[in-house]
DNA sequence: CTGAAAGCGCTAACAC
DNA sequence: GTGTTAGCGCTTTCAG
């Protein structure tokens, strides 16, 4: 029965050692002889000593933990790349602390005052566009922060993202390419949220180059969701005029979406296109599989938590990393019905 | 510019009181005189004083954190888990730490002894079987830890999950009932696993009963993930004899193991039956709509994070908190073909 | 209800 | 290389 946890004075005395020498032993082990750092590792082991993490931090004003904050964890698409995060953190003998904002600006601060408080070395954000007040806090901490997913709508350095401008305008040209011309588009919110207003942008920069224009009753905006994607073809079928096809913001949509249109017999791609955006794995297993857009997930996680790594050891390192997000095509984007017809006519 | 954080003997002088009283008004308002508490806010606001963590945790021995190392993020069922104990710890002002450790119980032991390092007041484990080193490490640092999502297996008091050899027994007898007699089971590994182990228990007690057992060469060893199920399903047809239904570990599972279905031209139900288990929002979107068993993911959450929070105070609680994991039948399970060939004969 | 003072366990100069 | 010694910023007795 141990009253108490061993300290590193206990080792220190046990192995014999002063408090610095045991303390440098376990911190800086080249920077002692071979033999006092034995007998030290001697000492921790018949003590079962382990650090205290608080006096640690208190002393040397770093925690070892770095927090990321999400729009939410119920995307797989976050969730891979936390894992992705954690696991490199892990490498680096960091800690993640994890927290989401369920997309509201003003959660995300209240959750950034909180971790700020219980201390980290850094921080790992979703997208560029934050409440003011966030970044006055980073700065105010001297907190090192990587911004992710996006590289859209910032002069900020260090960012570990895509053009979602560009992936969205790529998309947006393959539509065009197709022959669609009553094009929808189901996204979210775009307050606080520069992802959806830098793919809205690139889908109009397309379709303005093809003489089109994205219609307000076709621009829904719906939760991230499944049901989400359901309620924007529900709106969109119902409307005056329907869409031949309908761009969504994220898989989960998509498919969402998809389900619907079978539950309502619209035929995918036949009557209506879709396009997802994220490529999660169930996108290959819908029916017909889903068009969407390659988001490197797991790269973000990865490589931003090594460019975190590098910005808290004051390498200043490379900046922003532009990561590859490709369109891939797959079977619920095709010619729209008209044009199919006048084709077989032909 | 600052170029220092305030500290709390800052607060207090520039509140006019001791350090002692500034560190009341802070933590218990009710103790100190409405006039002090005043200044001491006032000072706090003027100052933009936050407390600092590791100082707190140091003197106070409390983090106001907890950790959770569950087997893996990528699984839907484990994000939603964590979404509602992040939510909940949240309303108690604790944080999250989380971890994975991806089904290694070797794993999940370093990434304890990291956590211990870096101080927490409290536990959430997946599965209550692991490494007698993890109950050793949590008594030795008399860490409260709440065990989830099974009972099974396990004295523990402090449980919050369901039975899973009662949720396969129900499952099983609900196959059982629909006159299979070839079944197979789609699990992980069962190394450090109690769930699967269970699962397979409850399995077997269900068979029994109406004189089948599960024969080895029909129980396949797959990751829990889209993939595995894939390879579940190819080991499985390409045997001597094919099963009348498979019986998947988990949702992920079952969907791939369709996927390969509609592949390979199997058709489900009529060729072969398939349950998942979890009841993940995908399983509805399967063509058909797959049965499986209802795991209460964010209940689970949600209350793992309330009785960990009445450990944490002290208040030993109520004991063994056992959910229902009721079966959900959708259309992936029917009547085998010979019956329905035999019931159409009739 | 408040102030003073003693640590919490560790790191980081600083001399030796 | 190693020992000594200040703190890190806060909580918590203990008197008053």
């Amino acid at each position: 029965m141990k009253p108490t946890r061993a300290t590193l004075a206990d080792v220190a005395r046990l192995a014999g050692v002063s408090l610095g020498s045991a303390s440098r032993a376990l911190s800086v082990p080249d920077q002692v002889k071979p033999q006092t750092l034995a007998n030290v590792q001697r000492a921790v082991e018949q003590l079962g000593y382990v650090r205290n993490g608080a006096a640690q931090a208190l002393a040397s004003r770093k925690t070892h933990t770095v927090a990321a904050i999400y729009p939410t964890l119920n995307n797989p698409i976050y969730a891979d790349s936390i894992q992705a995060l954690q696991q490199t953190l892990w490498g680096y003998g960091y800690q993640l602390l994890i927290a989401s904002h369920e997309y509201k600006p003003a959660r995300e601060l209240e959750v950034l005052r909180a971790i700020l408080e219980r201390g980290v070395d850094g921080l790992v954000l979703v997208g560029t566009d934050h409440p003011p007040e966030v970044f006055e806090l980073t700065r105010q901490y001297d907190l090192p922060y990587v911004l992710t997913w996006s590289v859209d709508e910032t002069q900020y350095p260090h960012c570990v993202g895509f053009s979602n401008f560009e992936a969205a305008y790529a998309l947006a040209r393959r539509i065009v390419g197709f022959g669609h011309r009553r094009v929808a588009m189901c996204g979210g919110s775009t307050f606080g949220n520069e992802r959806v207003r830098a793919r809205q942008a690139g889908t109009r920069a397309a379709l303005r180059e093809a003489g089109l224009d994205l219609r307000p009753e076709w621009i829904v905006e719906a939760p991230f969701t499944f049901e989400g994607g359901r309620q924007a073809l529900r709106e969109l079928w119902d409307g005056e005029a329907r869409p031949s096809v309908v761009i969504c913001g994220t898989d989960l949509q998509a498919i969402g979406l998809l389900d619907e249109c079978r539950a309502k017999r619209i035929r995918v791609p036949e009557d209506l296109s879709v396009t997802g955006f994220d490529d999660i794995e169930q996108a290959r297993l819908t029916q017909p599989p889903l068009t969407t857009v390659r988001v490197p997930s797991l790269e973000i996680g990865t490589r931003a938590a090594r460019h975190l790594m590098a910005l808290i050891d004051g390498k200043d390192g490379d900046d922003e990393i532009v990561l590859d997000a490709p369109v891939v095509e797959r079977g619920t984007l095709a010619k729209p019905a008209d044009l199919r017809r006048s084709a077989r006519e032909q």
